[in-house]
RNA sequence: GGGGCGGUGGCGGAAUUGGCAGACGCUGCGGACUUAAAAUCCGCCGGUGGUGACACCGUGAGGGUUCGACCCCCUCUCGCCCCA
């Protein structure tokens, strides 16, 4: 059964083999990992380049969104060791969390054997991907070895003053009695996923890191290639402002109903707030304190309290979000209490109201609300006194008692003291000199980020290594007792209380300062604590000397190439950089940043356009694409379509014409490069042979072959350049459309020329990054040395990249009428004369003398009549 | 309300950043091969008009700058994300 093609190519269907990629794929994994071809070791002989991606959570089965982020990442450390590069790539387990503890809860397998048993199936469905990663350097945030430094990096935090504990209001069930995580508060009404309560706000005693303490360090960006928005994210998390703290005496000091305690009389008997607009501080007409103000309490009086207690009770349900919306309508209470305005001793209400958060600023505001428009429309609502202080240049007088709107803060000062009548910007400074002088307030920085709250009431996380004693207070585990283990022996009642708190004798330790009987703490830590660092375990995951070994370290880091998806912005990626400077400034790290550079992808939506979920039942399984195209077609696919950092939607049948692709790669390379041994010419063409080798024929031959050639350099060139881009789709089009010139020659009956050997050899070291394992089965196939992901990525020829003749479009008053071919060294003057000599164009001038023939250097002639 | 990103054929997306819009792929249609189907191969595929060469229109809408705009500027609009 043989037939034959217009070329006179003949094959047998029959005898020629197939691609089937369940035939090759295990087969070089197994090999790749037997030879060790992905270890990577020190040497100081080659650059380094350590490319990392984001710690994935061992979840249990691999999604694609694992390909996604994994796939590219490989495809662009692959092509970074083939430029020369000493490349890591090193992969792990986030393997504390929620998840594995809630099905715990519900189905009572243990989170350590769920984690385990997970972490094994995903070794397995990883290794399937044939990524580069040098598995002895996994690291599993979850075994001791690991959580021993992710605690003695706690102990040295705490040492330098960056960790402390404090009340904090968190999430709480009151019908279970305990803690959430903000994932475990669902709807609107805020309440608890498990028994349907609504959650209230409640103070627990918390550990927190001073992530403010770096704040202004975190702003700085310099040296860091990270994407532009991930940049303003995390530039508007941190969110600096720079104003001013008043202090506002109360009206009176003896009135209230508060239990003073033992706190300071001083800030008992005042409200301090924090403003961006100290210059309208004449124009307060009222304050407003957070619900949750330690001074509600007091300044509230006895006709008020029933008022102001429920009131509170209905604003701790809400969420933060919630109560800032600027378009909710606005809701308060009066406490009956007053403070006094210190820049001009009038008497103002103190309200309290939702839209002030205790977590911003003091949690108390002095409201304007000629100027600001929260303030205007809670004033409106209760009749409070509107008080213009901004007189903007170009509207008639402004009457506080008719102002439809707050006015916007740009004008001439008015009412205001010793104020009035400078201009709004200079009023700033002059009021923050005003009120230092009077020793009223002070300039003041405030930063929307805030210290990162790490005390989880949780098991399934590395112990937090604090003890407590009724003598010494809290002191931190000693080194040599590190790791502070996780008992296994805990007890799944789903009482909300951490496992560690109603263990029997975990809890009971040693005071490491008096030896006498204390306890621990009981909560775990964070785990994003675990993955600030894991960059550094990695390094050298079985060191027991350190955290990470030095000599490793001094060689990797930084990480040069990191890649995640971008929903970390705010989160891993404030606290990675803000836990690398507090290292730094303890001499454990060096270097200003951890990660050079940084790139998103986006994400893989289902078909309907959706996040996938189960419930939506629009997941799509990668195993089930391996098993039916094999690793390499999912791999291109996820490349090919959609843009990384953008993701798209699912489209099931766009991954046919990856396979398709492929297949005509593995025809066309297996019926005409069987071949030779690479002796024959050198892949290395910088030395020009092949002019000679080349076997004689017509012109038109000669021609094709230098044709052939140009196409291949010129997507070499393309591709080279896309992949430092990581534009990863381009790079699968761009392989795509060189296939189909090779196609075109093997037409034109080139398949015999050198031209055709080094296009083939080009080709699969261009495909071995993006499908590491037809690319090393056709190489082996070709009869290239073993392994291909060892081949030099190859050099652009710029020579035989550059065009002979050029084809200049010729526009006619800015529309496209002709075309012409010219040699490539051709003058601009030529190519106007030949746009002009052009008939078409000739017939439309219509003897017309253009008024203007613009030459785009020699991209474009647009002539003008 | 503020900030960011985006809107290009039936679909995903290209366009070397101001110079031929729609590369590459999917879907669809037509053809070859086949007893037939699958697979494969060849061709067509933005819209309107025309048998046709061709003409006009066309990158969310409107305006501007320019010889020339998917690209730069202004106004608006829709979608997604972040912060309020």
């Amino acid at each position: 059964m043989k037939f034959t093609i217009r070329s006179g190519f003949r094959f047998s269907r029959k005898k020629m083999s197939d691609y089937i990629p369940s035939q090759i794929e295990p087969k070089w994994q197994a090999k790749w990992e037997a030879d060790g071809l992905y270890l990577a070791d020190i040497d100081e002989n080659k650059p380094k380049h350590y490319a990392l991606t984001m710690l994935p959570y061992p979840s249990g089965d691999l999604h694609i969104g694992h390909w996604y982020a994994f796939t590219p990442s490989d495809a662009h450390a692959r092509f970074m060791r083939m430029n020369g590069y000493n490349v890591l790539l090193p992969i792990g387990f986030d393997a504390f969390g929620l998840p594995a503890e809630n099905a715990a809860i519900k189905d009572g397998i243990h989170p350590m054997k769920r984690t385990y048993q997970n972490i094994e199936q995903m070794r397995k469905q990883l290794r399937s991907m044939g990524a580069m990663w040098d598995w002895r350097r996994e690291a599993i945030s979850s075994n001791p070895e690991y959580y021993k430094w992710t605690q003695w990096f706690f102990i040295q935090l705490y040492k330098h003053g960056l960790a402390y504990r404090k009340l904090s209001p968190v999430d709480f069930c009151p019908h279970d009695n305990t803690t959430l995580a903000r994932e475990q508060v669902w709807g609107e009404d805020r309440h608890c996923e498990r028994c349907g309560t609504p959650v209230i706000k409640k103070n627990l005693a918390q550990w927190f890191f001073k992530t403010t303490a770096y704040a202004d360090q975190l702003l700085n960006y310099e040296g860091m290639d990270w994407p532009e928005r991930v940049k303003v994210l995390q530039t508007n998390w941190i969110g600096r402002s720079e104003g001013a703290e008043v202090n506002f005496p109360l009206a009176d000091k003896g009135s209230g109903i508060t239990k003073a305690g033992n706190q300071n009389p001083e800030t008992q008997s005042r409200i301090t707030v924090f403003t961006t607009r100290p210059d309208t501080l004449w124009g307060v007409t009222f304050m407003v304190l957070s619900p949750e103000h330690p001074l509600v309490e007091k300044v509230t009086t006895p006709d008020h309290k029933a008022e102001v207690d429920a009131y509170k009770i209905q604003a701790a349900r809400q969420s933060d979000i919630d109560r800032e919306a600027v378009d909710k309508e606005k809701t308060g209470v009066f406490t009956g209490g007053f403070a006094i305005n210190p820049v001009n001793g009038e008497k103002i209400p103190i309200w309290i109201s939702d839209y002030v958060l205790m977590t911003y600023g003091t949690g108390a505001i002095m409201a304007v609300p000629a100027h600001d428009q929260r303030d205007f429309e809670f004033a409106r609502k209760f009749g409070i006194e509107v008080r213009v202080v901004i007189q903007p240049d170009d509207i008639p007088s402004l009457d506080g008692a008719s102002l439809p709107a707050s006015v916007p803060a740009s004008g001439k000062m008015v009412n205001s003291g010793p104020l009035t009548g400078t201009s709004a910007e200079q009023a700033f400074r002059a009021a923050i000199k005003y009120i230092t002088e009077k020793g009223i307030g002070k300039a003041s920085v405030n930063y929307k980020l805030r210290d990162w709250l790490i005390s989880r009431q949780r098991y399934w996380g590395a112990p937090i290594p604090m003890i407590y004693c009724e003598k010494d207070g809290w002191n931190p585990v000693p080194n040599s007792d590190l790791p502070v283990l996780l008992p296994e022996d805990v007890a799944w009642k789903p009482t909300g209380e951490s496992p560690l708190k109603l263990h029997p004798t975990w809890k009971n330790a040693r005071c490491p300062v008096c030896g006498d009987p204390a306890v621990r703490e009981t909560d775990t830590m964070d785990t994003f604590m675990c993955s600030s660092w894991y960059h550094l375990r990695y390094l050298s995951p079985h060191y027991d000397q350190g955290p990470f070994d030095p000599k490793e370290y001094d060689y990797w880091m930084p990480v040069d190439t990191y890649t995640g998806g971008i929903e970390h912005a705010n989160m891993h990626l404030i606290y990675t950089r803000f836990f690398h400077k507090a290292l730094r400034d303890m001499g454990i790290t060096e270097g200003p940043e951890p990660m050079i550079q940084l790139r998103n992808q986006g994400m893989v939506l289902g078909e309907d356009n959706e996040k996938m979920s189960k419930s939506r039942g629009n997941v799509v399984d990668p195993d089930d694409l391996v098993a039916r195209y094999g690793a390499d077609a999912v791999r291109a696919f996820l490349m090919f379509f959609a843009r990384w950092e953008m993701g798209a939607p699912w489209n099931p049948s766009g991954i046919d014409g990856t396979f398709r692709w492929l297949r005509r790669v593995w025809a066309l390379v297996i019926s005409t490069g069987q071949i030779k041994s690479l002796g024959s010419f050198k892949a290395d063409v910088s030395d020009e042979e092949t002019a000679d080798t080349m076997p004689s024929g017509s012109e038109g031959h000669e021609e094709n072959a230098q044709s052939l050639r140009r196409h291949v350099h010129q997507m070499l060139k393309r591709i080279t350049r896309d992949f430092k881009k990581f534009e990863f789709n381009t790079i699968v089009s761009g392989l795509m459309e060189l296939l189909n010139e090779m196609y075109a020659a093997r037409e034109a009956g080139l398949t015999s020329t050198p031209e055709w050997n080094e296009a083939v050899d080009i080709y699969l070291r261009m495909l071995a990054p993006v499908c590491p394992h037809i690319a090393e089965e056709l190489w082996e196939k070709i009869g290239g040395k073993y392994s291909i992901h060892d081949q030099p990525w190859p050099t652009v020829d710029e020579d035989a990249a550059r065009e002979q003749e050029i084809v200049i479009p010729v526009q006619v008053n800015g529309k496209l009428r002709d075309r012409v071919v010219l040699p490539a060294d051709v003058s601009e003057e030529d190519i106007k004369s030949a746009a002009l000599a052009s008939k078409i164009i000739q017939k439309y001038l219509e003897g017309k003398t253009p008024k203007k023939v613009i030459v785009a250097q020699k991209k474009l002639v647009n002539i003008v009549v």
